[in-house]
DNA sequence: AGTTCGCCTTGACACAGATCAAAACGGGAG
DNA sequence: CTCCCGTTTTGATCTGTGTCAAGGCGAACT
């Protein structure tokens, strides 16, 4: 099933997401042990990275790039399950197979660890599981949080959600600190956009359209997405105004 | 926010839910720990037992019963995020507040566990740790699958999904090895059925008849469901014959 | 036995989004 | 510059599910 061409391997020495995944808050030595156990590896846009039921040979953060997590049925419709930005990890500790398949929606540089080893630092650095249990419990909210989505919202409530959801992961990236004027390139395809949601590529199409004609969002291209008020684009995905996300 | 008649409270020395919830490989001694900050909460159907942003005081297992995890849109749109029968947990270590509201479907018994000592617990006992850490990767696999679900299924296929996911719990449940001719109690409205479904309960209705007709199901009042042929109904729920859970 | 109330079923019709089809756009290769 | 191919837009039509409305059924109470 697997059938990838040869990645290209490239040690590091210096970890760019640190600050947000595994390694936050490790001690010297442990970091040190985490060197040890990884490696960084690239994917063009479109290539999979992980087939759902593979054996899972690491876990990995994002380093750079957008990655998909998707299911597909039988008949091949997909839905896409997870969206993986820079700083988000991949893959389960204890687990031997991957349960979705791993897509690379744009070129992605990925840091990942030997799961054997990385599974040992678990068992032996409480902090780490304990960073991880958090994760994972952000991870279960954010499904959730699809769910409402998915279950009762219309498609261009559904459109607003996604562009809501993504300039917020791209703003917190770069540390803007405000929201107004949020300017960010929108690194899916209107396919992957209509996996994402439930929709046909048409409907997303029509609904972008439609938020680009009522000002909602300014289009430079098809890709680059202006937003000249997130209060408007959060009221438009049916959200509190506040904009909080629901902790 | 919180108006609950006062419930009633009720010690207990046994818990008859361990084997499969946070106490499961406890030695002893964490076992008489469990004991101390443990007590039984009832609740009759249809009572809130959490509202959403509220604090929580405790974590629990539902000992009997049917709970639901809702969340709900200011117009009043309403999406069930999780099912909760004997066995499964509720709420999150460190934190503060819900973020989902609890309901009673039927009448419920749920086993808590004061919050902050059970924080200290797993501090201090890293097998509680990791065995929360699995049962929050197990919530999160479930959550992804009822993401298809919602996404790409439609009415007919959705209800069948409904269907095969309860009965194969009450299976397990009851330790039923074999799946042929399952007859189960359906706990859950109709209107509770469209929550969970992202549809109308009209819609759930005549779906449900429709599966009766074509002899998928047979029913025996308005709740007692019959499963003649567990694989014809995944089949019509769409998923693999197999009937195995994507791991 | 009759009434009431909550839950469920069924029907008629409307509409959002899917489907099918064609054309426009845009970037890379030659 | 032109051609080509994948992506996106737009249009016309179809359909599954929502919406509105009426009626049925069973359990609990008088």
């Amino acid at each position: 099933m697997t059938q990838m061409t040869a990645p290209d391997f490239k040690e590091c020495s210096d970890c760019p997401i640190r600050h947000r995944a595994v390694c936050a808050r490790c001690e010297a030595d442990e970091l040190a042990r985490l060197e040890e156990i990884k490696y960084y590896r690239s994917f063009s846009a479109g290539q999979t990275i992980i087939w759902a039921g593979d054996q899972m040979q690491f876990v990995a953060s994002v380093v750079s790039g957008v990655a998909t997590l998707t299911q597909t049925m039988e008949d091949g419709r997909r839905q896409m399950v997870g969206l993986l930005l820079p700083s988000d990890f991949v893959g389960r500790p204890r687990r031997e197979r991957a349960s979705y398949t791993v897509t690379a929606a744009s070129d992605v540089v990925m840091c990942c660890f030997r799961r054997k080893p990385f599974e040992q630092l678990i068992d032996t650095t409480p902090h780490i599981a304990h960073r991880l249990l958090e994760m994972t419990l952000d991870e279960l909210d954010a499904a959730r949080e699809w769910m409402l989505v998915l279950g009762r919202k219309n498609a261009r409530e559904k459109i607003a959600s996604l562009l809501a959801i993504i300039a917020r992961r791209i703003a917190d990236l770069d540390d803007t600190t405000d929201y107004e004027g949020i300017s960010f390139d929108l690194m899916l395809t209107r396919e992957a956009m209509s996996d994402y949601l439930g929709l046909t590529l048409e409907t997303v199409s029509r609904q972008m359209s439609a938020l680009k004609k009522d000002g909602v969002i300014i289009l430079d291209g098809k890709r680059q997405i202006i937003v000249p008020d997130m209060s408007r684009l959060l009221e438009e995905a049916g959200d509190d105004s506040d904009g909080g996300l629901v902790d």
